[in-house]
DNA sequence: GTGAAAGCGCTAACAC
DNA sequence: GTGTTAGCGCTTTCAC
């Protein structure tokens, strides 16, 4: 596969194949070569000879070069903010899964929660892929329509007029858990907000504040993390609730995990109901019911809304459904 | 940033800056800009002209189009079984931050646990990268030695003579977590085994079994995953033995649920021990003991060294060192 | 210090 | 069906 020549310089060169080499070895010029390739207009004999001598010699094309004949490099940017939480972990599955089986390549850049790094990653991505999907929840919608092409940009969980987007059915899911809490006889419940910046959060605020017939204790100011669950943990034990909604299932899991450090039983003492369903929330004791959210599905769609693959319709906003999974962490409410 | 022109097919065209237009807008040859862009040798006042015309344009270089002719793409690649895996996921995110930081690009190829695909995966990226990390816990030494280039590859976590490699310092974790158990008073411990095909399960049993003084107990024919845990958690409370040590620590965490739920608890009646430290330890209950992994740095620095940002010395097999974090899951043996 | 020109590896007209 | 040639955007000799 690989060639070493020796160097002036003393060290070792690697030499790799080209079509040129193919072409010589075959014994055919190079733009047979390349439709033999890329499944152009060739003899079968032709094409199954340089095939052969493409593996033997170990050919490999360079995307680069392609692309830039091509205009098409192959290649996907995605943004997140932090590759560690599971949420994004599970986005970036998705998208990755994906391209694998579309053939694409996927730079993935995670922006340590840095919005400034967010569109200097986007500024770059955008001119060295095909297109970019990005998952960004806290810069402001002007900076990113200023930021992003609309041709070749998808946002992730996130939507902004003027910008393809792929998001959960947040409201949806935020009924579904209400409706599944007041069902146990739950009617004094907690919600630990969001960050206030984030768009996400502020979709399940919106959502909940219409969700009537229930008297919401929201619960501000607490990181979206497994200490800031702690702290809410203590806050909740120390109002009337009997239920307690987190923003999402980092969150419950330090509620969970402050609960039970104080001795209050879940769900007997308090339910608890997370959001995102991300893997952990089946590991958690006890297993947490949460509202599942479709995140690597979203990745998925959100790169076949990238490359055009999705249905003939110019739709640019997807809406993917979300579910309430039941677990052994909400129950009946014992006043 | 992107300037759009009306096409034949009806449709918008978007055109990118290339230095052609920045040369013309400022009124020098394109050889210039590249200079004053690329920090050769060129008038301060011509460089300072340049850039303002380059940011005023937003002009993007074409990093495809460098890389041709330079030879040095500017990106890496970084093949890892499973994102999800928290542990991966810490790994991938030491290397985005590292490359970041020296700006580069990541390609991360997600292989779904596939040897195959790996393999595949890093015939791709070796032709389009200046270099691929790789992590690959199953495929054979031999096929390894077969696919990579030594120039242009670094294993992580795991060792193969021949290929540059970063790793932890496995036995010495397997060590520390053996002494705190020890001293502890455990006598009889159960050890959750990995895979049989992976490299860094044969280093821990390996470890282990050169730990002398204490009964050992492998339980083998699990998967280390959560799941794999809840089986070995009946499996443990079947034995005489008063402490685990898990393969790693989704294991352990499947551990602690199921002697949770069956109403041992932890550490009184059965310590438990995990490996690798990953953030899901700090937040189980009880919190676990863990080995520690230092796994984002294993990813920086197997980027510097496939850079050659390393030391002069051609280290091409770095041992990283591990840590025991003693949290509540691990205390004194009661017979 | 600056410009003209060659060419990286590849594909896409265009001839034949 | 196949070969020849131009050129994608960029850096880098080589003259000046």
């Amino acid at each position: 596969m690989l060639a070493r020549a020796g160097d002036e310089g003393g060290g070792i060169h690697v030499v790799r194949t080209t079509v040129q080499d193919v072409a010589r070895a075959a014994g055919v010029s190079v733009s047979t070569v390349s439709r033999a390739l890329t499944g152009g207009i060739v003899s079968p004999a032709t094409r199954e000879a340089v095939l052969e001598v493409a593996t033997r010699l170990g050919y490999q094309p360079n995307r680069a070069a392609r692309g830039l004949i091509t205009g098409r490099t192959g290649n996907l940017g995605l943004i997140v903010p932090d590759l560690r939480n599971p949420f994004f972990a599970d986005v970036a599955k998705g998208v990755t899964a994906r391209a694998r089986a579309v053939d694409h390549g996927v730079f993935i850049t995670d922006t340590d929660e840095d919005p400034v790094a967010e569109l200097e990653a986007l500024a770059t991505l955008g001119r060295n892929t095909d297109g970019v999907l990005l998952c960004s929840p806290r810069a402001s919608d002007a900076d990113l329509l200023a930021a992003a092409d609309p041709e070749t940009t998808v946002l992730l969980h996130r939507r902004v007029p003027g910008l393809p987007s792929v998001v959960a059915d947040i409201a949806g899911g935020i009924r579904q858990a209400v409706r599944h809490l007041r069902a146990l006889g739950h009617r004094r419940i907690a919600y630990v907000c969001g960050p206030e910046d984030s768009w996400a959060a502020q979709q399940r605020l919106a959502a909940l504040s219409t969700a009537g017939d229930l008297e919401l204790l929201p619960l501000g100011g607490l990181a979206p993390t497994f200490d800031g669950g702690l702290l809410a943990g203590d806050l909740v034990l120390d109002s009337p609730v009997t239920a307690v909604l987190a923003y999402n299932d980092l969150v419950a899991l330090g509620v969970l995990h402050r609960l039970a450090a104080r001795g209050a039983v879940v769900p007997e003492r308090m339910s608890v109901v997370g959001f995102d369903d991300v893997s952990l929330a089946a590991m958690s004791h006890p297993p947490l019911t949460s509202v599942a959210v479709p995140k690597d599905r979203a990745g998925a769609v959100g790169l076949d809304l990238l490359l055009g693959r999705t249905g003939a319709t110019a739709e640019r906003e997807m809406v993917l459904p979300t579910g309430l999974v039941v677990r052994a962490s909400s129950g009946v409410a014992r006043p």
